[in-house]
DNA sequence: CATTTATGTTTTGTATACAAAAACCAATTT
DNA sequence: AAATTGGTTTTTGTATACAAAACATAAATG
């Protein structure tokens, strides 16, 4: 069916090559919400034994790309549209606290990377590369959540959008008019620089608003064309 | 060394008991933060192999409550003063968006288990056993993170209290008024009953706030004390 | 004496073997 | 035709064996 290929030039654990390769197939829409995930049949494909398997899952379950039941197997998270509806109002909460953060602890550094993570996120869309465009996206917003000198709560964040991000891949592929989105960024990246607290929260809601029709439309269609 | 006995009766697979009993374990402070989850060890205290050993690892590791370093194996994970901040500061946040939702989300039901939470609390402190005392607490806030509707939200925190579940137990030990916390309890039913979201997010503010210093101090002594 | 080198032990990493549960499927019964 | 039964296959759960890396310690070398 897929490739699935494993990245062996790391010094990792296999489980840990295995978990990265799992992900990364998860979040590019390879294995499909809802795909069974059997551990012979990925051992074989990945040309290892079944034990890295396993720990791979028990890591993608606790990401929730995964979720298993006893004695009957893995198989890959599904989302339904409250599901999508939860996590976005945490997100939302999230974004603001990040925002507070990242307006009274940003470096002169900090704001460089986000000027240069804006200017790649721009060069990506002209050139149409869906996959380049989504991640310099993620870039952007990365770089203000390494802004909050909060680790933890780049973790949780980077969490809750790995749950979310392949259904937004999908969604980015539809689109081909990312003009208001780079207008959006230039906004944060100004109020930013003027600790407009309130400002910034108010951009970071409506973009993250933009989003999810979008992709509850998907997740209805998704959900809707199987048994 | 500690008892650490497996609970067999559930007919969920090892690695889930085993998971559970270590994670009681790191809880109650049995297995202190730095203490090294050696395989074989656990596997012999527990009667059961390596295998399921692992997986459970691998599971505390994405609970924050284990780290590992790849051919040197999992330890307790230990917590800094900056580590209490900013899992604070995330908590925050989540606390005031949980109080949003539970303002307009709460139903009759929800309000009468807040007050028997409430009652159950009141008891513990009577009988001034540590353990029910912090699990009543935990009950009490959880009923209202439950009255969200949003089970995302409610995972993320239980992770999030887990990690520092262990230092509060310790310091509610070193406590013995809690008069100031029914009262903070009976406040924040009030103010859910009145809708009144800013005052609500105040006190459970405040809430917070008090057990920040002492536990603190908890952190320090400990990371001071060793090599 | 300090520093390396050799060596044995411990511990993690990975593969594999076997047991037990679930799923499947066909045949029989109602 | 629907439901039940029995047996076969697939798949997960668990234990164990072996390999390789880290660690400790003692001997050897400068």
């Amino acid at each position: 069916m897929e490739e699935l290929k494993l990245n062996m030039d790391a010094f990792l654990p296999l489980r840990d090559v295995v978990f990265n390769t799992l992900r990364d197939a998860i979040l590019k829409g390879e294995l499909e919400p809802g795909e069974r995930l059997m551990e012979i049949h990925l051992a074989n494909k990945l040309g290892v034994s079944r034990t890295p398997i396993r720990e791979a899952i028990r890591m993608l379950e606790n990401e929730g790309l995964a979720v298993t039941v006893p004695r009957k197997g893995a198989q890959v998270a599904k989302m339904t549209e409250k599901d999508l509806e939860d996590v976005l109002e945490i997100r939302d909460a999230l974004d603001g606290l990040a925002v507070e953060c990242a307006c009274s602890r940003m470096t002169e550094d900090d704001f460089k990377a986000l000027e240069h993570a804006m200017e790649v996120f721009l060069d990506a869309t002209k050139h149409g590369e869906v996959r380049a465009i989504v991640e310099a996206d993620e870039e952007f917003h990365n770089v203000i959540y390494k802004s909050t000198k909060n680790p933890k709560l780049m973790n949780i964040v980077a969490n809750i959008k790995e749950q979310m991000y392949r259904y937004r891949y999908e969604y980015i592929k539809g689109n081909n008019d990312f003009s208001h989105i780079v207008d959006e960024h230039e906004k944060i990246l100004d109020g930013l620089r003027r600790q407009d607290v309130k400002f910034v929260k108010e951009i970071m809601h409506t973009h993250l608003d933009n989003q999810i029709s979008g992709v509850k439309d998907l997740i209805r269609r998704q959900n809707g064309q199987e048994k």
